[in-house]
DNA sequence: TGGTACAGGGTTTTT
DNA sequence: CCCTGTACCA
């Protein structure tokens, strides 16, 4: 049965000669420079396949690092493929994941506490406000998120809390320096650890204990890390340690897709890759099995204005394909129609007229942004044409409230004295302990230098506290009591049920209040979730003597961005893209202050990198890309006048075509300047297109109107949580909110509790209640498609019927 | 104690 | 415009 599977494994056949130069490298460090779309994943996972069956290493002997729980899920899928029966490689996970280990093995060597909770951004975020608080550096003048950052950054350069204080010279790092000491107390006070320092710690651990660091060397003599151009210094130090002097290492990254720089990611890593490892043999893969040479040639073109980069040129043997379109629009609603417009005619017979029709599905298509706001007027028309469409974005599901709470609740119960835990649960659902009477506990704790479970664990000191605090606390108290008893013996779901019974979590949600209902089902997929983590760990690992810790380390690293919906046009940012392709990709809204970023303008290396993001955008095409850009754009509720990016003057002009929209021709001269070659005249050629939306569009209706934009983002953009595996629902369909709008029905007077109203997008409704008067006023209205709701009067445009 | 009112600020985001 | 976070009142 394995003899198949190896006979199977034909690398000099199915690999190119550089792709199988890499997967083939005998000892020592190898630096793979694998350009987009030239298949570095078949790399990493033939290289372990090669290991594993033509040098006889035991799988057991490799560790592939990666970046994203998705990319080693992907690559783990990859390499049971083609390793079939054989076990698989002892480690496939991400550097937080690797650090995990150590830390949850030998924590205790460098001063952890045995059951450590790992902290989220939120977390990190009260806890530094806290710590502010305790040094007395005003969170006025000293924004949090600031310090948080300049702290993060340290953390990411190996630098302590001593060391930071020693060479802080100036003002401000003088305050971080001080809130950097009280945060490190606070996370040792309260059993946790932040993402920055799993990695800062194991490096710390491997440094100092030889025992240790030689018994990881010898456990992973190959390793692989994957992406490394989006490392840190800390995560660099952390392969050197782990790959020791034989450094038996395979790194695989793109400069020009180091998109990650705000986050610590250090591009010399792979520039100077050298000199973290000089024996190093450096390889390139320019072969590309994704796009056209169009394609490669002007994203190239753009990305080769970058100094910091060791330079690539890719190419393809599928052909030139087609010009890449550049659209220029009067505003982002003009620029969302024409993107509508282009990608359904798309869909419809694959555009550009070549051979017989092949339609890219919804599916294959994508839009790139560079800020999350700009999807909206996107879904604002993919609304109004009750087209389908995954939104890649959203509060992420272990951030949600309900979710976080009854996470709290489990980390309390493993370790009472987690106290970010214990605050949060304390008085969720309410139980009236308030700010006085938790002020009085965190004192009293404070007093006997203590967490506040220890101070509520004795009766005596709450003694100072009046009854009903007391006794409010006391009933806590039993409460936890209670459920740390069950969580000895229940199996993991069933403690999250009787978890829920006990606080009467529940109670506080309205099934006929649509929020609360999608928090109830919120809380149901964290039970199925739990419910399968269960059964598969159990499967996996029938030794796994904590289920509850590991699903907290699950869930706490857990985020898996991206699956994808089965159907529908998808909207995401620039970074959320990296990693993934679509037959058509509109980049949109190359602006100045857009992309380049406002806030990445000053400085040169940020520039590169907005560049380099353009450059990810691009590359994500197979087939057909464009490009849009508008002349003026709503932006924090006000319109700006545009200036297109710098970076389209890069694209060369013969790689495009471009159009531009009649409602700039009536508003602005000339358009279509500065592409001289290819300007296919302008409007029109995308058929259907303009000449209805002329006639519908912003022209009839005053710029207030056409924002009134109501309660939440659409449902739709709610989705499916992509994190939690179970069977998803089909997004909400957009056709249920898509009613006929007809620009010319006046509006029809004012209205009146019990009038019957329509709304452009939610439809026909009754207003149940008014508040206030004339255009202030707010009405509450239960719309027959999604329920009720409070909309401005101003705003809301609706016609009374 | 907890809800509702206003001011302020608003890249990107994984672990 | 929309979200968050804090201030104030029931």
């Amino acid at each position: 049965m394995t003899a198949t599977t190896q006979d199977r494994l034909d690398f000099e056949g199915t690999l190119n000669p550089e792709q199988l130069a890499a997967v083939t490298h005998r000892d020592g460090p190898q630096l793979v420079i694998a350009g987009a779309g030239s298949g570095k994943t078949r790399v990493i996972t033939y290289r372990i396949a090669w290991l594993v069956k033509k040098q006889n290493v035991d799988a057991g002997a490799i560790a592939a690092v990666t970046f994203t729980n998705k990319a080693a899920a992907e690559m783990r899928e990859r390499i049971e493929e083609l390793l079939g029966l054989y076990p698989l490689p002892s480690f496939v996970g991400t550097f937080h994941r690797f650090a995990l280990r150590l830390l949850r093995r030998y924590g205790p060597k460098v001063d952890l506490p045995r059951d450590f909770s790992i902290l989220d951004s939120s977390d990190q975020l009260s806890l530094i406000k806290k710590a502010q608080k305790a040094a007395q550096v005003p969170e006025d003048a000293f924004r949090p998120r600031a310090i948080l950052s300049a702290i993060s950054s340290a953390k990411n350069q190996l630098v302590g809390p001593a060391q930071y204080g020693r060479e802080a010279d100036e003002f401000f790092s003088r305050k971080v320096a001080s809130v950097y000491q009280h945060y490190q107390s606070l996370l040792r006070e309260s059993s946790g650890v932040d993402f920055d320092d799993m990695i800062r710690l194991s490096v710390q651990l491997l440094r100092k204990d030889d025992g240790i660091r030689r018994r990881t060397q010898e456990r992973f003599p190959h390793l692989l890390v994957d992406e490394f151009q989006d490392t840190n210094h800390a995560q660099l130090e952390l392969v050197k340690l782990v790959a020791g002097a034989e450094a038996r290492l395979t790194a695989v990254g793109d400069e020009d897709q180091s998109i990650y720089r705000w986050r610590g990611a250090d591009l010399r890593n792979v520039l100077q890759f050298e000199e973290s490892f000089p024996e190093a043999t450096v390889r390139k893969l320019e072969r590309n099995y994704r796009s056209t040479q169009t394609i490669l040639d002007a994203s190239g073109a753009v990305v080769s204005h970058n100094c910091g980069r060791r330079g690539k040129r890719l190419w393809t043997d599928v052909g030139a394909g087609d010009k890449i379109v550049l659209f220029r629009g009067r505003d982002e609603k003009d620029e969302a129609r024409w993107v509508v417009n282009t990608l359904d005619e798309l869909r419809r017979d694959g555009g550009g007229g070549d051979g017989p029709s092949d339609g890219i599905p919804w599916h294959d298509m994508a839009v790139l942004v560079r800020t999350n706001a700009q999807t909206r007027a996107l879904e604002e028309e993919l609304l109004r044409r009750g087209l389908r469409y995954n939104l890649v974005a959203g509060v992420r599901f272990y951030e949600r409230a309900e979710i976080k709470d009854l996470v709290a609740y489990l980390r309390l119960l493993r370790n009472p004295d987690d106290v970010l835990s214990f605050e949060r649960v304390l008085n969720r659902p309410p139980r009236g302990i308030g700010q006085k009477t938790r002020g009085l506990l965190t004192k009293i704790a404070e007093r006997g230098s203590m967490t506040p479970w220890q101070a509520l664990s004795d009766d005596t000191r709450l003694a100072g506290l009046d009854a009903r605090a007391r006794s409010s606390l006391v009933k806590f108290r039993t409460l936890v009591t209670e459920l740390r008893h069950l969580a000895d013996d229940l199996p993991l779901p069933a403690l999250l049920r009787q978890l829920l019974e006990a606080t009467d979590y529940l109670d506080q949600f309205d099934d006929s209040d649509e929020d609360d209902r999608s928090r109830l089902e919120n809380i149901e997929e964290l039970l199925s979730a739990a419910q399968s983590f269960t059964e598969e760990t159990a499967y996996r690992d029938s030794a796994m003597e904590d289920s509850l810790s590991a699903f907290l380390d699950h869930v706490a690293l857990a985020s898996d961005t991206d699956a994808l919906g089965e159907s529908g046009l998808s909207l995401m940012t620039l970074h959320s893209a990296k990693g993934l392709e679509f037959s058509a990709v509109v980049v949109a809204g190359l602006e100045e202050g857009l992309l380049p970023h406002f806030n990445s303008q000053a400085l040169e290396e940020d520039l590169e990198e907005e560049r380099r993001l353009l450059y990810v955008g691009m590359t994500r095409a197979k087939r057909r890309l464009f490009l849009t850009t508008c002349k003026r754009r709503r932006q924090a509720g006000q319109y700006q006048d545009q200036e297109e990016s710098r970076f389209l003057a890069e694209v060369p002009g013969g790689h495009v075509v471009a159009e531009h929209s009649p409602e700039l021709f009536q508003t602005t001269r000339g358009a279509g300047y500065g592409f001289g070659s290819g300007r296919s005249g302008g409007y029109g050629s995308y058929g259907s297109g303009f000449g209805s939306h002329g006639s519908d569009g912003t022209s009839s209706r005053s710029e207030q109107d056409i924002y009134s934009f109501l309660g939440k983002k659409p449902k739709a953009a709610k989705r499916d949580d992509p994190r939690i595996t179970k069977p998803l629902r089909e997004p909400d369909r957009p056709a249920n909110l898509r009613l006929p709008f007809d620009p010319t029905t006046p509006i029809g007077g004012t209205p009146k509790k019990g009038s019957r109203v329509r709304h452009e997008k939610l439809g026909l409704g009754k207003v149940l209640q008014i508040e206030g008067q004339g255009d202030a006023a707010k009405l509450i209205v239960y719309f027959d498609s999604v329920g009720r709701r409070k909309l401005i009067a101003k705003y809301a445009n609706l016609d009374v019927l």
